[in-house]
DNA sequence: ATAAGATATGTCATATCTGACATATAGTCA
DNA sequence: TGACTATATGTCAGATATGACATATCTTAT
């Protein structure tokens, strides 16, 4: 690599090739997990304070019982998009997933 | 469809069969759209204020310079996972993405 | 204990997303 | 202007996620 484009790398938080940049992917990795587990969680407490079973929240959301159990259970096979359209199905206009951006 | 799953649907918000129901769905898909359009935005600013090219960012998480492209103009091929992911990159540790969660 | 309903787990064919590549377009500077 | 760098767009083979199904395990009520 050339010098130049590793300075760049570096500003944005990066050391190449060493243990830091190991870590530094298992904190993403981390990170993502912990994002999707959350999810998975509010979802599995919403669904439930509204006293619908996991079969009759897949038929709102177009899929199976089976997949329901896995977005709840944070299966890696099942994606944060997925998990988002879910919670958007139950969420009045009102209260808007828009407010859970970067700040 | 039997009454009493009708009730239940109805409770989280749902009028079976109804325009309510097709402006329930285009309701979503238009926060959904929204999301990832923010998310999409968020990325491009942090990139550029790191001053790393697309190119350059490509090859901090493992991709493409096209695919990179692609992230920040919204592209629908694009998930929020490799949104999300992609940011994690572009975060230290303390900046953390777990506060963008539903509250 | 046992039946019935709810939830979990495993598998699979198909759908969708992915990085990579080619190439087009936009921006920058001499 | 033209050369150079950055970004955008189109395409595709391979990778991954999806709904569906079968079946297992948990929960609850009697």
């Amino acid at each position: 690599m050339e010098k130049n484009k590793q300075k760049k790398l570096e500003a944005a938080g990066w050391r190449i090739g060493t243990v830091d940049e190991f870590l530094n992917l298992n904190q993403q990795e981390a990170e993502y997990i912990e994002l999707k587990l959350s999810l998975s969680k509010n979802l599995q407490k919403r669904r439930r304070s509204l006293k619908i079973t996991q079969k009759d929240f897949a038929k709102m959301i177009k899929s199976s019982q089976s997949r329901v159990a896995k977005m709840e259970s944070g299966d890696p096979t099942v994606t944060i998009d997925l998990l988002v359209k879910s919670l958007l199905t139950l969420k009045t206009p009102k209260n808007s997933l828009s407010r859970i951006l970067p700040r």
